[in-house]
DNA sequence: CTATAAAGGTGAACGTGTTCACTTAAAGAA
DNA sequence: TTCTTTAAGTGAACACGTTCACCTTTATAG
């Protein structure tokens, strides 16, 4: 019997509690030891909390994972999108996002590229979170795309839905390839992408101004 | 003691006898159940050999789905590439390996799905087998380039090595963006490859000429 | 207040991928 | 041939994610 919440809702906050004591524990432990080598078992204990415990509180150990990073990738991508200059270009304010997350993702290369490959590929359901930061990500790049119309940055032919798309592609592909590399760094993420952002800009095909 | 090898080699016919036995096995039941739901000790079973043995051939049981599934992307590729028409554009040769490709992974989407997502991720090793494939694939997409080069399809300025990688992240995002759909269908596949490309031919920033 | 229902919490038990000490048989040396 | 070495083959044992029947505590009904 605790005095501290003396309502009718100890349970909830029992539950609310025991579900932060996990995710400090599985944080501290992921970004220690990595996922893989992260057990469930350990996470309990550390969390002094009973193995099945866990299970109650999520789906499985992935979405402990996207539980243990959701905050700090959501305050990250808010932080970016408040920083966006409405006097600056659409492809200069798609970069200093793009840049954001890959420097949120260096902090821990290892834990990111598990979490983007459960991102791409969870099946059905937990993804949810994840996906709703995409369409965010999405949104934003409609609206940036669509100011950059405005100001004659981007032709009003082109479609912003399949060009947001388009965006989001090479962020991603850039994103994935450079986890794979051996080390993780940020500058050398957004190199890639400006070149691919070239591409996307002045188009590859023969162009009756520019046939030399 | 078996007449057909008497030679001093019966071992490593033994060995190449037991690893295709497994593969067969394992094809078949990958095929009917699908990977998570197919169990190694299953495959085992079915090719009548130990569970130990196929871990002696395979180092873990992604690879044995990659194995499985090698020979005929392997085939699948050398098919498509020997179709290429120096006559079409590099645009239309690359849509068509595209939709070879597009085909042979919807013959089953969810094993495709994992051994793409095997192929993205996988740590280290035994990923050199499908790094071999985007190797060909992006070498090939670069000679199409600069065939599209030649016949003024493609202007002079642009980097083929940035546009193949280009190209092929369309067809990667595209591929996992759709095998992320309750049902896979090659042709909205390539559609959705199209509207891509598109962009990348023509380019988004306004130009002198179209700015109406 | 008591009785009942609901929900959080728990760890033993299960299924499955993976390892490893050992057996067996082929290859090579003497 | 006979002995030694090498490697394929094997399944018991292990580790870990996940499930589930059960317990305990809180909330609610009478």
């Amino acid at each position: 019997m605790d005095i501290t919440v003396p309502k009718g809702k100890r349970k909830a906050f029992q539950r609310l509690e025991t579900r932060a004591l996990i995710l400090e524990s599985a944080k501290a432990l992921f970004a220690d030891k990595g996922f893989e080598r992260t057990t469930v078992r350990a996470i309990a204990a550390s969390s002094e909390v009973g193995l099945g415990t866990i299970f109650k509180h999520f789906e499985d150990k992935n979405a402990l994972l996207a539980a243990a990073l959701h905050d700090d990738l959501a305050a990250t991508l808010e932080r970016a999108f408040k920083e966006v200059k409405h006097e600056k270009t659409a492809r200069e304010n798609f970069i200093h996002i793009a840049s954001r997350l890959y420097q949120y993702y260096a902090v821990n290369p290892s834990l990111s590229k598990t979490l983007v490959q459960q991102a791409m590929f969870s099946k059905g359901k937990c993804q949810t979170v994840l996906d709703e930061q995409l369409s965010d990500f999405i949104g934003v790049i409609d609206g940036l795309l669509e100011k950059g119309k405005e100001k004659q940055e981007i032709k009003q032919s082109a479609d912003n839905r399949a060009v947001a798309f388009n965006f989001f592609s090479h962020y991603i592909i850039t994103l994935v390839s450079c986890l794979n590399q051996p080390t993780f760094s940020p500058e050398s993420a957004l190199a890639q992408l400006e070149e691919q952002l070239d591409i996307t800009y002045s188009g590859i095909e023969t162009t009756p101004g520019s046939k030399r």
